[in-house]
DNA sequence: CAAGCATATAATGATATGCTTATATACGCA
DNA sequence: TGCGTATATAAGCATATCATTATATGCTTG
């Protein structure tokens, strides 16, 4: 028998949607590992600032993320206490790990650190 | 440490794109427990005989079902060889049973039955 | 306060999605 | 062979999605 606590399908669906998009999803698997800020986000993806921040606000308006402004910029990390995050958990660690994304940025320099 | 095969972020994308459409997420946990034919689909979903027909085509078309004829009708299945059936069924797992669909469509006489 | 960087929002446009209706194809049977 | 049922395909349309550019807002610092 299985005591996994379901999802209903209606948001099942809603949720795999949103992650059915390369960009967002690879910024679940990254912010399940490392929080990140926009400007993070722009440099890895090569997209413009507005469109990372607009998949970001998909994925904070149904509060799979966090935010959290830190002086000048806005950090993002994982929700780890939205009601479905065992079932987002579940996808995310089939994927791949992204640390390359991380690393390259770090060795150009881009990397946000405020301590 | 983590022995899970893990899922090019690409196509995870594309799958999850795909599930994350009600109808097809539906339908992907139903087959998980149920073969089932296209009429029967129409008869649960209450959808036209095409967009029924035109999910089922996009399931198919990523090998995540099997079809198979059998006299008039067409019996769809899940494809349990299916590179990332790991991942699917990591997904579906976490869904409810969807027995009172099959159960409805039974009650109704609609369930196709060609031994 | 003004300038500069980070981020958000608005408006717009190209493309994708998901349905509908109409029609074609396939099978079973009289 | 011809009709009825099951399914597939095509075409068309409304809406959603995802990017872009332009502009607004917010914070930091000289």
């Amino acid at each position: 028998m299985n005591t996994l606590v379901t999802v209903d399908l209606q948001r099942a669906s809603r949720l795999l949607k949103l992650l059915g998009d390369p960009t967002r999803l690879t910024m679940m698997k990254l912010l399940k590992s490392h929080e990140c800020c926009v400007c993070e986000f722009v440099a890895i993806f090569k997209m413009s600032q507005p469109a990372i921040s607009q998949h970001l606000r998909k994925l904070r308006d149904i509060e799979l993320v966090k935010e959290e402004r830190r002086g000048q910029w806005v950090f993002f990390s994982i929700n780890e206490n939205h009601e479905d995050y065992p079932f987002i958990q579940s996808i995310l660690e089939h994927l791949p790990e992204q640390n390359e994304s991380i690393a390259e940025l770090e060795a150009q320099g881009l990397r946000i650190c405020c301590e």
